[in-house]
DNA sequence: TTCAAACATGATAGCGCTAACATTGTCAAC
DNA sequence: GTTGACAATGTTAGCGCTATCATGTTTGAA
């Protein structure tokens, strides 16, 4: 007879024989207890406590064909905005059965492909993805998983499944009318990273200014670098070399907001009388910033609670009304855009 | 006879039979495919990608008792100083065969306990804990598990298995004794939040000023709330409104440090030559500000790296020489405390 | 020609758990 | 006292994969 493959772990029999039940019993009374006589119930009890039982989850998984793990790929975990996203998975998740997977595809549709891959290869519950610029076979992958899937971050008019997000375009579009209104006419776009989102917004800026009559290409500094504040404050150098008379920027996200408000300061350019700034998302900085800094509120965490909630509605066959949650978005006008130099 | 409990899903024999081979040679192919004639692998490979097959990988831990899951669990995913970590261990983590499971503790023992179990029941290889102040219970769990452990952030006299950190208290305690040197003796502490490595910073901070002959308790701002920019303005406001002679802050973190600039500069208080600020961790922003900020270094991405590299070595086999390693920790003198006022 | 080593593949038996059905005992209703 | 509904527990057979041992087939050196 050959050995049996035991591990010296302690498992549902072990349990079982010693509360003189069953193993079914056991797993009754792990995952149901009201259908356990208090009786078995006290004892069993008594030798998960004994023994330092720890459920096998891959044993689980493979009997019941289920798992508690949603997944979700995001492309940064550094990014204040995706981070700002993650809490919000994890603050809807927290207290439920379910537990996150994370996965960081480091805006490459390779790393994407390859991590939905091996989510799937674990039969996730559900999926939550960024954007909705997925490569094809990405989107094959999702449309064929047998879960509900979210995106996040933007909408779309194709959903994979479900959506919560907003329209970069539009957002980026009504900065940019408020930077016309507040008398700019020479408005810059200062944009990093260049991923799809960025580039709807670098569109929501055009389609403002050329509405406007204002649009000049000349105005545009872009970089595929990834942001950061000191890529803030090279990229309004960058700007002014070539445009000195520029009387605004649009900046594609806060940090390089702050960043050229750090730099303008240092070349002693009045914020906001000779130059306004506008960012995008309004971190919390730039409220306390002085001057504080207009920017364009964005609902991260609430991107991460609602595709959540709604992952697991779906999970559980309450399958929401509307499957795409647009969450918009405000412009908040503040110091660093209006004209009236400040006191 | 009862009905099979198919799911519609593609399994490793379905393959086996499209390649006409057993199902063994086909889970050889996938593991280890050098063992497997070029015949049979191509045939495999073939069945593979016409049926979609995608391994279940509970099945696989299952029947191997083993899993490429390395666990992490750490108390933020907002802050940033965690980010960056995550960012290291993430970079450390890419094109192995290790997967990260994350937990988000909240800096709650008690959800650390509960996700400690979570992650136990799926049998990790590693596991990467945050800090050295983990519960009784936790630390049972940690020390009984039958895999490498690290802990990160801090180094200590104790560890459960390996480590890999800094001195938090001789951090706090250089870049006091730099305030002193530039200058300054009301020198304030601003903290929020008062975690374990706070409190040791701050005890780092109280031993350079006893040393110095400069303690006195009533500079010391605190808080519990948790950290934040606009946090940082308010307890300037606090500080200043309670000791108006202070003529230097050393700020628990850097996000406190940059609200303490902005709020400063709204006071109109000259910086340096007024007020000193230092921050801590030393984030990128801390060198683009305006005035740019003194901070202390440390070796976020660094100390994730390391700890899946130990961790990675430790699974194999090779152990490190030493489980414990300091990675340090660099003050950088920058204007924000330089005596001298800013032209 | 022979035999062992190397190679390629297969049969079998679990890993630890749960779904599905089966059994037993209890109690109220007729 | 029979019936059936219900509650509590048990038996059995997998879930999809891999460890282990077994078998057949080739190769090359003696």
């Amino acid at each position: 007879m050959r050995k049996p493959r035991r591990s010296g772990k302690v498992t549902l029999s072990d349990v079982a024989a010693a509360a003189d039940v069953s193993a079914i019993t056991v797993s009754r009374a792990l995952r149901n207890p009201s259908v356990v006589s208090d009786d078995a119930l006290a004892r069993i009890e008594k030798a998960v406590a004994d023994l330092g039982y720890v459920p096998n989850l891959a044993a689980q998984a493979l009997a019941s064909k289920r798992t508690n793990v949603i997944g979700a790929l995001i492309p940064s975990v550094t990014n204040n905005v995706f981070s700002d996203v993650l809490r919000g998975i994890y603050d809807a998740i927290h207290g439920t059965r379910f537990q996150l997977q994370l996965g960081n595809t480091r805006y490459s549709a390779m790393e994407e492909e390859k991590l939905l891959l091996t989510f799937l290869s674990q039969r996730p519950a559900g999926l939550i993805v960024s954007g909705i610029d997925q490569s094809r076979t990405a989107r094959t992958l999702l449309e064929t998983a047998d879960c509900p899937v979210v995106q996040i971050m933007e909408t779309g008019p194709d959903p994979v499944d479900m959506m919560v997000g907003f329209s970069h375009l539009d957002a980026a579009r009504a900065a940019v009318e408020h930077l016309i209104a507040a008398g700019y006419s020479r408005i810059a776009f200062l944009g990093a990273r260049m991923d799809p989102r960025t580039q709807r917004r670098l569109q929501g800026y055009r389609q403002a200014l050329e509405q406007a009559g204002l649009h000049d290409e000349s105005l545009v500094v872009t970089t595929p670098q990834s942001s950061s504040i000191s890529l803030g404050a090279h990229l309004l150098g960058d700007l002014l070399a070539r445009r000195p008379d520029a009387d605004a920027v649009f900046c594609n996200n806060d940090d390089i907001a702050l960043g050229t408000l750090f730099e303008a300061q240092r070349r002693r350019i009045p914020i906001p009388g000779a130059l306004g700034i506008c960012g995008f998302n309004d971190l919390e900085m730039m409220q306390t910033a002085w001057p504080s800094l207009t920017s364009v509120r964005t609902h991260r965490s609430g991107m991460g609670q609602d595709a959540v909630a709604m992952l697991i509605s779906a999970i559980e066959g309450r399958r929401p009304d509307n499957p795409v949650v647009d969450l918009g978005f405000e412009v908040m006008a503040r110091e660093s855009t209006r004209r009236s130099p400040m006191a």
